[in-house]
DNA sequence: AGTAGCATGTAAACAGTTACATGATTAG
DNA sequence: CTAATCATGTAACTGTTTACATGCTACT
């Protein structure tokens, strides 16, 4: 039960719409953790009836009204005990990876194509990251920021999403290099 | 459906038990998928059943018989397909990266604590990476063995699996040294 | 005598994805 | 007039985790 406490972590941030935290935790956004629409407003409604987060009712114009949320004391409390209960090692699950372990088996087209559309998507994501961060640290340096700032949880999870997408956009390059020279020189087979 | 492509990649690198499988997906050597034991006998079964697997039993003295599995020729066309089809973006999906999120608003011990037993799991994982990487290349050079080996996938896949890990180890010490030293420098809140 | 390793599963609960559904406003 | 954005869901399906279950051998 981790989107649990994904949706309280990220509704620390502020108040938020289960549509606006929606883009938050799909495209984009997304370097704490994953989920989509439908799984989010099931979440807040679960949340809201378990009182660990209180909505509030926006009425707009030109425009459907939308339910805005907030952390309740209890969300807080709860998000406490969740720290402190022990975690589990976390893995790599990627269809991408699975493909080039099988790499040797399988034709190198495909997969080459992939391997650069990915390492493309990576450097998007970098930038985008890179954007974030400088937003969040305004002027100061990150030491300065890091050691000053009043939250640097949002900081310290957009880095790791930053080195995440570093090494997938080197690792994809190096890999497609791999399998393109490959498939001229023609090694040896069993 | 990935748990099935990821076990046919795995049995491409030779014949395996249900047991030898577990081992290779769950602790260690999960570079580029993980399951639990139970999910793959499932899988085994369901592979065989559709024929993309072929098993053989092997009677031993001193243990239980076993059942060892090979790709078959329609298992490979099935890879074949897989690698074809288009790849969904991968996500990382971590309870401690949630934990971070939240560190304004929690108390600093408990993080600071599985941070650092975090990173000394990557530790013991970049170094068993290390290792196997050693073991596969033998005594050729990188760039050696990648341009002539006769299989890379499984190389390639480890060295995402290193790069993975020595992010995570490095990112978990970092956080770790902020949040401790916050912790005495009492940042302004509002 | 107890723990670890070998070897294989079933059943229930939980989490995540895919498909479907609705309806208004705004920008091209 | 078409597509995108705002805004919120339901239902069915698939995939993953947790709990339970069995039994033999080797080592300390």
């Amino acid at each position: 039960m981790a989107l649990r406490h994904a949706v309280l972590a990220a509704l620390l941030d502020g108040e938020y719409s289960g549509y606006q935290l929606a883009k938050a935790f799909d495209i984009g956004v997304a370097n704490f953790w994953h989920a989509l629409p439908q799984q989010l407003y099931a979440e807040l409604t679960r949340l809201e009836g378990d009182g660990l987060i209180a909505g509030r009712k926006v009425i707009q114009e030109n425009r459907p009204d939308k339910r805005l949320f907030s952390v309740t004391d209890a969300g807080l409390a709860e998000l406490e005990r969740f720290t402190e209960a022990s975690v589990k090692p976390s893995f790599i699950r990627d269809d991408l990876l699975v493909k080039v372990q099988a790499a040797d088996s399988v034709s190198a087209g495909p997969l080459i194509e992939q391997l650069t559309e990915r390492a493309a998507a990576a450097e998007a994501r970098i930038e985008l990251f890179g954007g974030l961060l400088r937003q969040m640290r305004g002027a100061a340096d990150e030491e300065e920021f890091l050691r000053r700032a009043e939250r640097v949880g949002p900081y310290l999870t957009c880095l790791r999403g930053l080195a995440f997408e570093r090494d997938t956009r080197d690792w994809c390059r190096r890999s497609a290099a791999v399998l393109r020279e490959r498939r001229h020189t023609a090694p040896a087979r069993t």
